[in-house]
DNA sequence: TCACTGACGGGGC
DNA sequence: CGCCCCGCCAGTG
């Protein structure tokens, strides 16, 4: 566990309900635009350090849950985000561009 | 200790 | 277009 693990945490718990990010989004952000790998990689530990991370709510590029079998149950990725109003057909996250939300926000807050 | 394995993504061909 | 390759680096056996 390291620094830039905790920053993709940090990044994750601030997307909102109803919103996902990208991956390479969250690596971008933290100045690791080729580490986008290592985002997924800190996913799949996420509930090591903190069970209450959305990782739902991170997909890869194409708006795909290629995640949904590190969760408790392959149907639970696709359940949480269809609570959250999501449309998911094949995996797939529909209108995914108008549902991305961006890390650059944060700074737009401040 | 070393080799292999990925919740990825961009670039080359 | 689609397919392949490579950078990335913490865990695991």
């Amino acid at each position: 566990m390291n620094d830039f693990y905790l920053r993709v945490y940090e990044v994750v718990q601030q997307i909102p309900y109803g919103k996902v990010c990208t991956y390479g989004d969250i690596a971008a952000f933290l100045g690791a635009k080729s580490s986008s790998r290592l985002v997924g990689y800190a996913m799949n530990y996420a509930h090591h350090y903190d069970s209450n991370i959305p990782a739902h709510r991170v997909v890869n590029r194409n708006g795909m849950l290629t995640g949904k079998f590190h969760f408790e149950t392959p149907t639970l990725m696709q359940q949480l985000l269809e609570n959250e109003g999501f449309i998911i057909e094949k995996d797939s996250i529909q209108d995914f561009d108008n549902k991305r939300w961006y890390p650059d926000s944060l700074l737009e807050e401040i």
